[in-house]
DNA sequence: CATGAATGAGGCTTCATTCAT
DNA sequence: GATGAATGAAGCCTCATTCAT
């Protein structure tokens, strides 16, 4: 991706950016053709190439900036100090937020990923484990100071991140509910979830009457 | 999708649904083609079309019928009598199950689903709403019994659905844990997560500590 | 290169071959389009593939059959007994021959060489080695047999053979001189040119008058 | 071919001539591209037409260039007096030589022939029949002064030529033998095979007169 | 002069689909 | 039913060339 900063080429690379952008959420990488890229962005098919290598690699060049910009931005939203039901609450609240706002990255950062070359794909799983592994940090944390109580952090952790971001699937700025609902929704959902059990009553309704092997 | 039952040919439809199952799985509907398939069961390409009318129709076929088997199962899986708890802890159990176990067909019946044409799309769609609907129903009738407490339903069910599915994604037979414990570790986190507030202390862990608008 | 004997495909396949060897004889490999190629046969430049696997899959068909043939038939033509005069008058017979009849193949396996693949280029410049290695043979016998003197066996080879390759760069079947013509006037300028220095006067043509290192 | 000469672009118009000879020379005319070229002299592909006003043109321009030095060459090395042994030796050295040392441009102008667009194609044949008519004309002395002895001028010629140029397809300069060898070789072998048939013994292996001056 | 971007044609190859055998 | 061959559209990409800056 050569991007030519502040000459007349790099709006027509932006503008590839952006039209790569949409198509390759509206239709999958596969099913997106430079044809009608080029179209999209008004420009002969041939043009492309002087501003992408590859479609290949526009689609890694998306990805990997869309994954930049979302660790640096979760670093930033984690940069605050609190205990664990804080942070997560910051968790939820970025996370969600990112995931609204930037729901085309998102989306094809996760549904692409098998469209990525070997090489691509390793990089691009690496920089997801290591957005997944923040959150697995604050759920063992709280679970170390007894204010969350899971059996397995990674698999909470896997199931609270699955059910943020399936957000960006149904959510519509225009909708009934606004953004900061949703995130309150789920961040009450959330935490409750992994709320310790009641000592008082020694269960609680997430337990199983009789038990499994 | 003509199928011939009895003939000899049956067993070679069959293996084209398999193939195009196990390719559309790996590769995706666009990147899958029909050589590919037609090398997957050993015949030759033409050949494929004594068994299916339409590669969009093979798709289409796949999904279909993986949904009808989806819906009718669910239909067995909730054909308990039981509080709203209980039948949640089926739908849990059902779900991660079935997703489990035919992780392929639930992945390509939501990931493919942009690739139906628009008449098969609202098929398709439509009958994905009557599975939600179903989880919807239990929430609100546990709501009206007071034995969950959520603000939205139907938002609460997609995040229920995209913990749950979220579990076809990482979920390794072979894995650390069996398809049992996460089954238990989910039922626990999504029904503690709609427990209804504390009566005692009138807040919990899940409510922010300033309020919002 | 499928060829499937006896279908009617096989024609297509042959005259696939044909053209290719017509228009690569014309213009080159490089320069020589599938389009043109296809038109040439009379198929859509897709059905190309039915028959062949790739452009260059078919360079390498084309040259390596014929290097094949060339080597059988130089085997055939010299299956005779006599003596390295007599051998080398059958070589130059044959080579003439074999290059003004088969003047498309045997240009392009020489010029099209460069195009070749690594791993083509190889196996075909060992059968011409092998080819090359008959006509040394021949002369080094007859040095042996002091029938014919020279400096350098594989030097003189090469001479020969770049003599007599060239022939089908100007011949013309309609032209002034004759095939048979051609033959007797090229055998006779190489074996002369082979002669041992006259025995009485210890020198000859060939010799320059100041001696070189 | 603009060619500003004196001023700082002629050292990049001469660089463009260089690397193409040498990029046509290793992958043929039409399998070089500009982009190639560009990138060898290290210049971008637009900036190529500051000094070429066509590839074809190019091409054509290395071609001429090199066919009008070696005319001029010939002239000067056939500018000694002599009888027609003598000049052919001096030809046989020449064209040897300037073979081996031009090598590429030689390659090129033969080689490349076919790509010339047809004006320049004729023009370059001219040049080529001039050169080889000189050669002809020195046979044909030859025979009128009973020194050669061939069938006919022309054929003999196209033989000798070829012989020679041949040498530029094997000759390494760091080879076992040494340009001067060669030349010896060559030179022996093609007067001697032109010696007319002995009149005493009537046998036409190559027997040499007695004199020559 | 050099550059980078644009063009439009065309490169090779693969595609889903059809159909005579 | 299966096959191999044909189709025509379309796939990604490279080409030589032009031109404003």
């Amino acid at each position: 991706m050569a991007r030519t900063i502040g000459s007349h080429g790099a709006k027509t690379t932006e503008a590839i950016r952006k039209a790569g952008l949409k198509l390759i959420y509206q239709h999958g990488y596969e099913a997106m053709s430079l044809r009608q890229l080029a179209a999209e962005v008004g420009i002969q098919v041939g043009s492309l190439y002087n501003h992408i290598s590859t479609k290949q690699d526009l689609l890694f060049d998306l990805i990997k900036t869309h994954m930049d910009a979302l660790l640096l931005a979760l670093d930033r939203a984690l940069s605050i100090t609190g205990d664990p039901v804080t942070l997560l609450r910051a968790f939820v609240s970025f996370h969600v937020t990112y995931h609204i706002v930037r729901k085309r990255e998102v989306f094809i950062a996760y549904s692409e990923l098998r469209s990525l070359e070997p090489n691509h794909y390793e990089e691009i799983v690496a920089m997801r484990r290591r957005y997944e592994r923040r959150l697995t940090e604050i759920l063992e944390e709280g679970c170390r100071l007894g204010m969350f109580e899971v059996q397995d952090c990674r698999v909470a952790a896997y199931g609270i991140l699955s059910m943020l971001t399936g957000v960006c699937t149904w959510f519509r700025p225009t909708g009934r509910l606004s953004r900061d609902k949703v995130i309150d929704i789920y961040s009450r959902q959330v935490i409750t979830g992994l709320a310790p059990r009641s000592r008082e009553t020694g269960r609680d309704l997430g337990e199983a009457p009789e038990s499994r092997s």
